[in-house]
Order: structure tokens, then sequence, then C-alpha cells
DNA sequence: ATTGATGTATCATTATTTGATACTTATGAT
DNA sequence: ATCATAAGTATCAAATAATGATACATCAAT
């Protein structure tokens, strides 16, 4: 075990929030024994950090098959991140307004580390279902949000992103080559949005443009996804382009 | 400190999840010497644990301030229990649809001990930020939902619900009456809805009806809340009503 | 510049976690 | 049904790792 640091990192809670951070959209549910399985820790542990996080109210509890799921205190905890993050007020209701008029699909997107967090998704009928709910995590360069932010970063930093973040796979057509990627972002910083063609799903295509602070940088992008089949790239200009422009401009600073 | 309980009781990951309940709507970001306050720790053990969560990527901290803030990691957690929740994915695609048709906030609420839990949330323009982000949990005995759901309970049931469970004043109008209560609860038995007005929020007028299980009983309800200013509930009952019975029933069992 | 409060660092003590083991209960194959 | 194997539960002695007191550093406000 990676024990180490200065005196003052606690092991038994981070091998708690282990067991929390087990749980994916690939298993839903966990047995003491996957639980022992994917966090890599001994079963006595794995026991005594499981009951508690069950008498917590952290973790639910099958009594049939006695296997943990998440609790409705994850939502909670959501509910409290919604509240700390000053750029989420900002934005909903300008993402509300933009999603009523034009019907598409809308998200907001945050920087995290080398990845994108959706922080803000507001559906449209033809939704499917992972593109409905926040917290989904995507490798930045990846996607058109990671890369109209990085365009607004300086040429230091961008280098530094292509070299070192992840490019992960996800459909055929993805695109693993960091020069295109690249180009793609220089193109961005001309431009002042990016879009991507099926990276991270068939027949979509995502365009992004970037949230600016005060200072210039992007850390946050909304994006609009449609499908290939009822848009084209040129009416994605034409028609939604300005408006999500507009509305991205129109979060408060 | 209530150590108690047998051996399996895993004290410190109990305290690390007493800092990450500590922040809420209204401590949205909080010191160290906040967070002592707080959760009632020692100040050495706080200062180990907020490090711990800092290190782990479950707290994010300011450099400036030193504050410690909700990290992205608590959308994450939200993502996971998504996908944990049969219920979300069964349910979200009518909730969308209804949305869609209607223009009006509609909310899947569901119940957790004696409060309900908001667990999918459709905003429309006049929708204010508390109403449009999940994991808001309120008393039960105040809510529309949780007296439709109480109403397909047994017997036993609501009587030991009506005595225990908590009534929270929010809104001038809050009815702590708990025979009122009551007797809301035995119509919504005969009547297959029930309408609560201010009861959480001024002008506003909720009506929910259950999401029955194969067993009969309600442990979710779907909810929509207008304004009395342009709704009264003779047209709720009229216009709404029987879509929202429609959807709700059209969730897969 | 002084003061009080907040955050940081250190360390001896021992309470707490640890992990091995044994026991019990489920599961599934024959 | 019966048995075999895996999964979950319970217990306990050993010592690691959390504790909390204290001292130091830094900040904010007057």
């Amino acid at each position: 075990m990676e024990k180490k640091q200065n005196s003052l990192f606690v092991g038994t809670l981070a091998k708690g929030l282990r067991l929390l951070r087990a749980f994916d959209e690939s298993h839903v549910s966990l047995s003491l024994a996957e639980l022992v399985a994917r966090t890599g820790l001994e079963k006595s542990a794995v026991q005594r950090l499981a009951y508690t996080l069950h008498h917590e109210g952290m973790l639910e509890r099958d009594p049939g098959t006695r296997r943990y799921r998440p609790s409705h205190a994850w939502l909670e905890l959501a509910y409290a991140y919604y509240w700390s993050d000053p750029l989420i007020s900002r934005a909903l209701p300008k993402l509300i307004e933009f999603s009523r008029a034009y019907g598409e699909i809308v998200n907001l997107a945050q920087i995290s580390g080398d990845h994108i967090i959706y922080s803000l998704r507001l559906p449209n009928q033809r939704t499917q279902f992972a593109a409905s709910i926040v917290g989904r995590r995507l490798p930045a360069l990846g996607t058109a949000s990671g890369r109209v932010m990085l365009s607004t970063w300086s040429d230091a930093e961008v280098e530094h992103a292509l070299e070192t973040w992840p490019v992960h796979s996800a459909t055929p057509k993805t695109i693993i080559d960091r020069d295109v990627i690249a180009l793609d972002i220089a193109r961005a910083r001309q431009e002042g949005f990016a879009i991507t063609k099926a990276q991270m799903m068939l027949n979509e295509i995502s365009l992004a443009v970037p949230v600016i602070s005060i200072d210039g940088r992007a850390d946050a992008a909304l994006q609009v996804s449609v499908s290939s089949l009822t848009f084209d790239e040129a009416r994605l200009k034409e028609e939604i382009l300005p408006a999500l422009l507009d509305t991205a401009s129109g979060i408060p600073g």
C-alpha cells in the first residue's frame, strides 16, 4: 500500500473512498467479494469499511443478495456540489432558455484535470441515457468542449496537454492522432468554436463554444450535440452556432 | 464520541464522511475552523481528514482563502448513482416526453427514510435554482409526493409515519397539523393523487401521482409544480392530471 | 505594530485498525 | 438430495496508524 505521504494522510479514509469509487456505470452493484477484487483491499478491511459506509447511509444493501449499491446520499452530495459551484447557477437559466428555444441537447462542460465533466445537461426526446445525466467524464482531447477550452489557453499549456493527456478510443472514427487534434485546437482558436464528429458516439456531431472568464481563459464550455442524420456541419454553423455563442457570452462573468 | 457498535465500525471513515456532509446549500465552502465547528471533531482530526479528502480529490481547496469546497468527484458519484438505480432509466424518457409536451416542471421523487428526495427534475424557464437540481430532500409529510406514496402503504405504516416523521415549516402556510395531513393521505388513497399548495414555497401548487410497483406499493412519485398565478386547482386536475397519471403508469414496472 | 484567530507541524501515547483464522451461510454441480 | 466450493460473518491478539495536545507560523484586522 502506498502509505507514505506526510503524517497527515489518513489511510483508512482513503480506503473507504476507494469503495465508493468502485461503483460506476458498469458496476452498479457490488458484492463483498467484488469490492475486494475492485479495490485491491483485504477482505477484512472491505468488510469493515462496507459495514461502516452502510451504517452511515452511504451504501444501500440488498438484504437478499447482500450486494451493495450507491445510496440516495450520493445525490445529496451532488446537490451540495451544485450550490457550491457558482458557474452552475449562472449558467443554468441560460441553458434552459436555449434548450427550449432550439430543442437540442445542450451541455455545460468543465475541465477536470485532463478530462471534461458534464455538470449540466438538458436533454431532448431523442437523448439516450448516458447523455442525459450529469457527472460523466470524458478525455478532454477527444471532445469539442475540451478542445475549445484549450484553444483559449497558453501555447505551453496546450502543448503540454497534447503531449500528456489521454486520448481514448470510443468509436471507430475516434481520432487518435495528436497532430490532428493540435490542428483542430488551432482552428478553434481562430474561429471561436470546435466541432467534432462521431468522437464519442456514432452519428453525433458536437459543437462547442468556450465560456470565457474575465481573464480571457475558458475552463468551461457549452456544447450542443445533434444527430448527423438531421444536421450537417453547415446547417449547424448557420442555425445553432450564433445562438450558442450568444448564450455563452450571456453567462455572467 | 459515539463509538458503539460491534467491532466492525470504522470510526475514522465515519468521521471523514462527516466532513463531506458538512457541506450543503448554505455552506458551500468551509474553512478548517468552520469544519471543526460543524462536525464537532477535534481540530487535529479535521486537519488530517480534510488533507486526505483533498489529496484524494474529494475536496477542492482554494489556495488563497484555504477554504474547502466540494469537488467534481461529487458529480461523478451522482453519475454512478444514476446507473445503479433502475427506476431512473425507466422514468427518464417518460419525464422528458412529458416535459416537452406540457412545458411544466416535472420531478421524480423517491422515498428516502422519512424524507423524499428528488432524483430527476426537468425544469422550465421559470424554474428557480433550488427546484432545478436533483438531490434535494424534503420532509415527506410536507409534500404531495410523500403523501401519495404513503397513500399506497398499509394503515400501520401510515399511522407510524404520521406519528414519528418530521413536519418542517418552510412557508407561512405550511400545514403542521398531522390530522390534516392524515385526511389528505386518505383522500389521496381515494382519488389516486395528491395536491399541496404553498407547502414548500409560496404561490406553488404541486400535484403528485404515485409510481406504483408490481406489488401495488409506491416508493416513488411523479410531481408537477406550477404557479398558482397561472393555474388553479381545477385547471390542474383537468389539463395535467390525466397526462401525469398516464406518464406514471407508462413507467415500466 | 500588536493582537487574536486560523492554519500548520510535530510527537509520544495508545486506542484502533489490522489481517489471519475459523465459522456460517449460500450457491451450483453432480 | 448431497457435496464441494465460494461467499459472507465473526473473533481476537498484535502493532500499526490515528489521536489530540501542544507549539509554531501565518493571516486579518485594528
